[in-house]
DNA sequence: TTTTAAAGTTAGATGAGTCTAACATTTAAA
DNA sequence: TTTAAATGTTAGACTCATCTAACTTTAAAA
């Protein structure tokens, strides 16, 4: 059960992961952020960073913030790929739902061998998007990533197709499943109420639906 | 990453398939037998004995073998099912060849999901045999296993079908592989050297082929 | 600018799974 | 039936990933 050859175990590969996905938003990462990521006290993340960083998948230096080298980006993105077309495949092949994917791939992302996921890739057709719109890197970790605008951002009065959404969490999916939205549906904003960010969408099937602030940013249309 | 209510870890459950498969030859397994499978030491398979002893899994006293509980068999059946329903997904959907299956099978049999485990098994409509010939279990532990004769101790001028092979290595089966050997063909014994065991068998394709002992004793035709 | 709160670090402990060295028991040979 | 070899067990140590408690540094308030 010894490791492959200069990666990581289960742990650091989701250590990995997380910071590379905080690192997004904002750049450097905090060692709290991290914490609250993973579920883990802050003195856990403390020693895993000094671990990754003695491997320079980051850099770090006490009470500075934790950034991603280019070695531990390629990591990120490797696994990030794997997770993103095991959900595909999950989807596309074995006909389960998007809402239950995430749990499973994120299982399936550490499964290590190539000819696995060259034939997952091979059999969905070299495929760029995830079941959730998001990007899935090529082999060499380059990403296509569309210009994207979340509804919350919407203008009143403007159309667009949903192109993604930031969150594959079961419960959120099942929410989105319960008012009838998908990927690649047409919506348009109606109404943004500035009191709680809650806005009023017209969806593909014509209905009126209310959406929350923290639902609405978490759905992406195209721009 | 809490594991299941009640399962056990990947360590546990790679403990518990070696245990199985052992006792299926000897009833009793030793401490030194399960150490030599698992590539550990033997204070490492004492200790660990122990931990399964305290939850049920085996039966144990000092120095006395080492014998699966029924609760530890269920365990176990659960576990080469889903091994076995892995292996066989990896050939039909995926087009993978029987001899690079195990290995990632080794991986998936480890993922915990009956949905994705159930669509495997719809998909492949309820499977009963692996790609190298071996019963799968059903849901509740039911294995139908057929007479088997291993082509070791078939008499000469006999025919069989090839019905499994009990070795799903990589280097065992590239081995059948470059001497044109599958399941479900037709062979017969012509001749058995009784200085080495081995054996001169007629290929499906009207071949002649010698086979080690060490080979014919792993091939099996129904009987 | 002092004080306080938040964030980060160090020290030391724990459980899982492994190891080596030393000792005990069982089995096989002489 | 004594001796030697093989097998099994105990004790103690190590790594990994985690924790709590105590301390330090930085950032925010007063
Ligand atoms: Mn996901
Ligand atoms: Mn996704
Ligand atoms: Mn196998
Ligand atoms: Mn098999």
């Amino acid at each position: 059960m010894t490791n492959f050859e200069g990666m990581g175990s289960l742990t650091e590969e989701n250590y990995i992961k997380s910071i590379y996905s905080l690192s997004l938003e904002a750049g450097e990462v905090t060692v709290s952020e991290l914490a609250k990521k993973l579920n883990v006290k802050l003195p856990t993340v403390n020693s895993m960073i000094k671990k990754l960083a003695a491997k320079k998948v980051v850099s770090y230096a006490p009470y500075q913030g934790i950034k991603m080298t280019e070695k531990g980006k390629k990591e990120a993105l490797s696994i990030i790929r794997k997770h993103r077309l095991a959900e595909l495949f999950l989807v596309k092949v074995m006909g389960l739902g998007w809402e239950e994917v995430h749990d499973i791939a994120e299982q399936l992302e550490h499964v290590e061998s190539e000819r696995f996921y060259n034939r997952i890739d091979e059999m969905l057709g070299k495929p760029k998007v995830d079941p959730h719109g998001e990007p899935i890197p090529d082999v060499n970790g380059k990403i296509h990533s569309k210009n994207r605008l979340a509804v919350s951002q919407m203008k009143e009065g403007t159309s667009g197709k949903i192109s993604a959404v930031s969150n594959d969490e079961k419960s959120f999916l099942d929410h989105l499943n319960a008012k009838g939205i998908q990927i690649g549906d047409l919506i348009t904003l109606k109404k943004r109420e500035s009191f709680d960010g809650s806005v009023l969408i017209i969806t593909k099937a014509k209905k009126e639906t209310m959406l929350t602030h923290q639902v609405a940013e978490r759905i992406w249309v195209e721009s």
